[in-house]
DNA sequence: CGCACTAGTTATAAAACTAGTGCGGTGCTTTATT
């Protein structure tokens, strides 16, 4: 009844969407878990209510600024003051103040980086924590092992802390993603709430096509032919700009979105996305995460993402709204050799190990190190986790066991792309859930004529967008 | 890995060859001394 209550009158909603009143509960009675629930459920609901009920103070870890500086204006909009986004954005005098006054703010969003600055957490082991949330949880098995290393290291701040409940949160996890949540969390026993990743309004069209040519003809002829919004993911930032370029040239509203954009740039394209003041984004895997639009209708690939739960997350980004959404990947024979490339030379090599650990001993820097032997950023931070941890040895082991994981995981998307059965059953299968109802309109395997667009398919022919853009024109020229 | 592209070479020039190079993506963080 309370909850009920708090819901109401704080949210102004009637009653609970699936799942979420069983993970404020747990919430509530201090017991840690890992919630799976699927995009659009209303996941931050799930923590922002219960916080009203307990006393002391909510920390949220939270992968990227942006989506900190979402969460929090959002906040502010429902009327919450006390919320704060503890990053890099701040000048010095001004994280000073908000560290002097931590105690004031009732949530507090963080990076698994700034929790490894001692004076930050140092201050945050002051307060009163009522909970930890771990947003995105799934970015632990993501990143954590090469890319973000400080995502292993949160769960030895979290023993700095007094063993608060942790609630894990994500819309996408197998059986290793909860695995290593559970290691790297330091969980014990966690409650596992995981509804259907089942989403029945995508459907899953997967095509091998012979050239690089034909992939572009395919897209211009797609554009030409349905709506969006759309989402186009390409390999790589030349190819996004390349693409965008292209489509742009044959009269479509695309834009292209990469980190090698500046962050202004890569704001302003997203706002316009969202506002829908263009219907494409040709981008890198850079883009989407914490994207809350409803009405993307297209997930496009024009490759092959490293892993099957890259794709998912990728997908999943369309139809939030349940509306019938239509993702296609297209790739070729090259873009299997290209993929596996890339991940053959992710990680160090064990000379290059060996040679990083010799110049270690020898008292050079981490970065000097780094440097002498050729390592990229992320190279020198994954090895510099290891060397913390391991013997050279074992360090070579372990990452030559995530190197062979890479490959097992690309293999399995590989599969997937190769599949001759049901694509939806597939992808179901990786995530450990069978299939019980096929949707009407399943995968390009289960019906193969159609494209899965139906309701997609523009209605008039495409001088619409002249008279539109006449139209406009003559509104605004008055 | 093997393809795509560029620069340099070659029988007065032009086109055709060869050798060399490039090719991958995610984001957080940065406060100190003269």
């Amino acid at each position: 009844m309370r909850l009920q209550r708090t819901l109401k009158e704080r949210f102004g909603f009637d009653s609970f969407r699936l799942g979420q009143e069983a993970v404020i509960r747990d919430v509530l009675g201090k017991q840690s878990q890992i919630a799976i629930l699927p995009t659009g459920s209303g996941k931050s609901l799930c923590f922002q209510l219960p916080a009203y009920l307990m006393e002391g103070t909510v920390l949220i870890i939270s992968p990227l600024v942006a989506l900190m500086e979402d969460q929090v204006a959002t906040l502010k909009q429902q009327g919450e003051k006390r919320v704060v986004a503890l990053n890099s954005s701040y000048s010095y005098h001004e994280r000073e103040r908000i560290l002097s006054t931590l105690h004031h703010y009732k949530f507090i969003f963080i990076s698994p980086e700034m929790l490894t600055v001692s004076k930050v957490a140092h201050k945050i082991q002051q307060i009163k924590i009522a909970f930890v949330v771990v947003d995105e949880a799934h970015c632990i098995s993501q990143w954590g092992f090469d890319f973000r290393p400080d995502y292993l290291r949160i769960s030895e701040f979290l023993k700095t802390l007094h063993n608060p409940s942790i609630l894990a949160l994500t819309a996408t996890a197998n059986q290793k993603v909860i695995e290593d949540i559970t290691r790297y969390l330091n969980l014990h026993d966690p409650t596992l709430h995981i509804y259907s990743l089942d989403r029945p309004n995508l459907s899953y069209v997967i095509n091998k096509m012979e050239s690089e040519d034909d992939k572009t003809n395919w897209l211009i002829n797609r554009l030409e032919k349905s709506t969006g919004p759309g989402i186009i993911y390409v390999a790589s930032r030349k190819r996004a700009d390349e693409l965008a370029q292209v489509l742009k040239s044959k009269g479509e509203s695309v834009t292209s979105y990469h980190a090698g954009m500046e962050h202004e740039d890569r704001a302003f394209v997203q706002a316009q996305f969202l506002n829908g003041d263009v219907e494409w984004i040709c981008s890198t895997n850079a883009f989407g995460m914490g994207i809350h639009k409803d009405d993307v209708r297209q997930v496009i690939h024009e490759h092959i993402p490293a892993t099957i739960a890259n794709y998912v997350q990728e997908v999943g980004r369309a139809g939030r709204d349940g509306k019938l959404s239509a993702t296609t990947l297209i790739y070729t024979e090259e873009d299997i050799r290209k993929t596996q490339f890339i991940i053959h030379e992710d990680s160090p090599k064990e000379e290059e190990i060996r040679y990083f650990g010799r110049l270690r001993t020898e008292g050079k820097s981490i970065l000097e190190a780094a440097q002498l032997v050729g390592l990229s950023e992320t190279g020198m931070r994954m090895l510099h986790y290891y060397f913390e941890r391991f013997s050279i040895d074992e360090t070579i082991d372990q990452i030559k066991k995530q190197s062979a994981e890479k490959e097992a995981a690309l293999k399995q998307m590989i599969g997937l792309v190769e599949e001759k059965n049901c694509i939806r059953e597939r992808i179901l299968y990786f995530f450990g859930e069978n299939l019980e109802v096929n949707p009407e309109i399943c995968c390009g395997n289960c019906q193969p004529n159609h494209t899965g667009m139906l309701n997609l398919a523009k209605r008039e022919q495409s001088n619409r967008k002249w008279s539109d853009w006449s139209e406009r024109l003559t509104q605004l020229l008055g």
